[in-house]
This record gives structure tokens, sequence and C-alpha cells, in this order.
RNA sequence: GGAGGGAUGCCCGAGUGGCUAAAGGGGACGGGCUGUAAACCCGUUGGCGUACGCCUACGUUGGUUCGAAUCCAACUCCCUCCA
């Protein structure tokens, strides 16, 4: 592998993140030479949070930052109004205003976690896109950069190309979505000298767009780079499991069950993981590439204290570990499992079991309840069930004044009773 | 504008009048085996009700029929070919 003068090149190219890049020679020298220099990532507003699949790119940005360097967020607050096309069959379902500002918000707390925001130079800085979108002249904008499209060319990009080829509808709205973001590419080198942009792997056609309007419009030299996509030995898009998405933000998804994501890694990922998604030292994660079976157990927990410290902080991510291990190891109950209440009064009126669990988070519906303990699944205070609708009662308190469901060996939860303020 | 094809559960996909809450596969969940791994084997997989049961479901709305995912009509959306 060759060698990189910058820093960031150099971090990134040895741990794996580099998918692509437009010109990593000339890119090389200019982070040398512009210091810092300013890159950008563009995150979608379809939701409140963004999931693991968005971390890769995360970390792009964050490593992009320690070695000196000016990030860039981009919200697309407009262009989530249009939908990228990109590595989907059915378009995106259209968001309301409030929606797209509630979900920028959300977003917005994450990347508190992984970038630092300030007044230093390189510090980290949010824009949103419609603030240039918004606004455009339609027969101004066809005007000015209509012509630097090709659309033959444009058909060519993956995006759209197999979209068509599988036969898939592909509307006029998104099909543009490729030229705003290269719009947003240039405004970005226009107003903030921004000549890097990133992203995953099913960017690279939009990024490459934007450098080539950079060039045609502004005689500008910018560069693109994407991460591979990331997915399980199994072959599947990682981030997908029991309770759904792996999301970042913890009203989302608990520091606790973020860390059971990490240690529930499959042994072929552990080296894989360990050099995306933490900064633990290559040479140490060579030596952990060594181990073999159960040994990497160790490592697994290695994996997912850091990763979710990265996420939520390293006290989050101590209390999440110490929660795992006394649940998993010492097979104790910790009171900082996932938790729900109920008043002293409500528990008196008896909680028929199945529903208890369907409160607990455990099971989406009764019948799902129903089904977990038909197949023997389900136990209370670490015991069996086998009677559905068994009443829960004060009886079922323990010490401690909870009562641990569990469903599975794996999923638990807490139902702890309050003493009703009187 | 014309001709033809299509829309089924989380996804793919079978089903052309009752036995269909709907084959099969994938995914997911649970069990077994393990190391909180993978692979493999087994089970479950619409909602509600303690229960005999009830309700909703095969693009939408009506109709035929004792009975429809299946037949008919209109509509919506998608695809292909022609203009």
């Amino acid at each position: 592998m060759t060698t990189f003068q910058s820093q960031f090149l150099q971090t990134v190219y040895e741990r794996g993140y580099v998918h692509q890049c437009t010109n990593a020679e000339d890119l090389d020298k200019e982070l040398v030479k512009q210091y810092p220099l300013t890159a950008y990532i563009g995150f979608d507003c379809t939701a409140d949070s963004l999931h693991v699949g968005s971390l890769l790119p995360i970390m792009l940005l964050r490593i992009f930052q320690k070695s000196g360097h000016k990030p860039i967020i981009v919200l697309g607050g407009a262009t989530t109004k249009v939908g990228d096309p990109s590595g989907k069959d059915d378009s995106r379902q259209i968001l309301t205003e409030d929606e797209i500002s509630a979900n920028m918000a959300g977003i917005h707390t994450i990347f508190e976690r992984f970038l630092s925001f300030g007044n230093l130079s390189n510090d980290a800085v949010i824009i949103n896109n419609s603030d240039w979108l918004s606004d455009l002249s339609y027969i101004k904008f066809l005007r000015e950069y209509g012509k630097f499209f090709s659309i033959n060319r444009m058909l060519s990009f993956d995006s759209v190309k197999l979209r068509l080829e599988r036969e898939q509808p592909l509307s006029f709205l998104e099909f543009n979505y490729m030229i705003l973001q290269a719009y947003d590419f240039l405004q970005l080198y226009r107003q903030k000298g921004c000549i890097l942009q990133m992203g995953g792997s099913d960017q690279w056609g939009n990024i490459v767009n934007g450098v080539e309007l950079g060039r045609r419009a502004e005689g500008a030299t910018l560069f693109g780079l994407t991460s591979p996509l990331v997915t399980t030995t199994a072959g599947e898009k990682m981030g997908k499991t029991a309770q759904g998405a792996i999301w970042l933000n913890e009203k989302k998804l608990s520091a606790y069950e973020y860390y059971q994501f990490w240690r529930n890694t499959a042994d072929k990922d552990v080296g894989k993981f360990l050099r995306f998604f933490t900064e633990i030292p290559l040479n140490q994660i060579k030596k952990i590439d060594q181990l073999n079976g159960s040994e990497l157990n160790a490592a697994k927990k290695l994996l997912a204290f850091h990763a979710t410290a990265l996420c939520h902080g390293e006290i989050a991510a101590r209390k999440a570990e110490n929660t795992s291990i006394s649940t998993f190891e010492r097979g104790t109950t910790d009171p900082n499992l996932p938790t729900v209440s109920i008043s002293k009064n409500e528990l008196k009126d008896g909680l028929v079991t199945f529903s208890a669990f369907v409160f607990a988070g455990l099971a989406k519906s009764n019948g799902e309840a129903r089904r977990l303990i038909r197949g023997g699944g389900a136990s209370i205070n670490d015991e069996m069930v086998t009677n559905e609708t068994a009443i829960i009662s004060e009886a079922n308190i323990t010490d401690d004044g909870t009562i641990k469901l569990s469903a599975g060996k794996k999923r638990h939860a807490l139902i702890r009773v309050e003493i009703a303020a009187k």
C-alpha cells in the first residue's frame, strides 16, 4: 500500500476506510499544503437519528478533524424533500417541513459526541443545504447549471442505471437529486473553500458529479472519497437487529443496548469493526487478529466498550459494560437494565403476564408476547413462564424493588415498582 | 391517446369461487448446541380477548354469489409496446 504524507489519508487508508478516491495523490498534497483543509459529508434528515449505517462517514469526519482539518456536516434540509434514489427501489416518502426540522434537531446532537464544535479554525460546522437550495429559481438555475450536466452521463451512474435496469420507477424529482448534491458541493467550495466531499460508497456518483461541476463551473479541482459499505460476515448490511435499527441517539436506543449490539458481533467481523468503529491503535488490533474462538470474547468487550464510548461517552460505556457483565457473566440482576415503571396501585390490580412483556418493551404485541411464552422463551425473575395469563403481583417483586422480565437469553428488562408519593 | 401486463402478509413469491390468516423461500423471534460468535437442527411468525371466540387482511371502491385474494365494473398506481 502506498504511504501518504498526510496523516488523514494515511490513517484512513491503513484502517480500511477508503472504498474509492478521485485522486488520492493530489489530495494528499493538498492535505499537506492546506491546513486546515475543509471537507464535507451530507446527511439526509429522513429520521430523527442516524443509525450505525452512517457511522463510517461520521468516523471519517472525526479522523479528518483529528488530523487537524475542518469538517462540515451538511444536513439535507432541502434534499431530503427530493429523496436520494441511490441504492433503493422505492421513492422516499415525502416528509413535511416540520418533520424534517425535528429530524435535524435530533441528528444535531449526535455530532456533538463525535466532533468538536467551537471557534477553532478546524472546529466542525453544521450547515443546512436549504440555505442555498430553497430559493433557487428554476429557470435561472437551469440556464446557469443545466448546461453542465449531460443526461447521457447521468444515466450511466449506478444510482440511476441500476434502478432503470431493474425496471423500477425513477421519478424526475429523484433524478434531480444528484444535480442538487453536485450544486451543494459547488456552493461549499465557493462559500467555504471546501474541496473534498466524502460519503458512503453509494454516494460515489453523486460526489463525482459535484467534482465535475466544480471543474466546469469554476475550474476548481475538487476531490471525492467514499467509504466501503459495511456488511457483516453474513453479507448483510449491518445495523438491523431484533428491535429495529441501531440508532446512535440515546433517546432511541440506550447505551446499554448499543453496547450489546457490538458485544454480539460475529467473530469474523471483530477485526474489521475494531478498525472502523474504535480508535484502538492498529498494532494492537493486529494482535487481536491472531486470536481464535472464545479468545475473541475479550476483544468483543473491547470493541463494545470503545464503540459505545465514542457514541455515548466513557461513563455511559463503563456503565453499559458493567450492566452487561453482571447480567451475562454473573447472572445477577443489574438495576441499569432497560427499565419501565409501574405504580404500586397499578400492580395491585394485577398485571397479566403477556401484557407485562409488551409493557416492558420485550414484545410488540400481546400476540407476540403469548407466542414467546408458549415457545418457552419468557421468564420472570429468571424463572421460565409457562402460563401466559398468570397474574403478576406484588409477590413477584424482588428485594431490589423490581421484577425482571426476560425474552430469550439476551433481552432483559426491569419493571420498577414506584412507591406512590403520598 | 391506443394495445397489453401487473399490484398478495416485513420482503420475495404461489394461489384463479368454499378445506385460505393464505403454499414455499428469505428475514426476524424463540429453543437446542456453543463462547452473549458462526454454522447446523427444531419451533414460531396479522390484531384483540383468560377462554368456546371475535375482528381485520390479498392496490381502492362498488357489484355478482349462500360464499370472493380468486368472477364483473369503475378508479388509482406501476411496467411494456405503439403514437
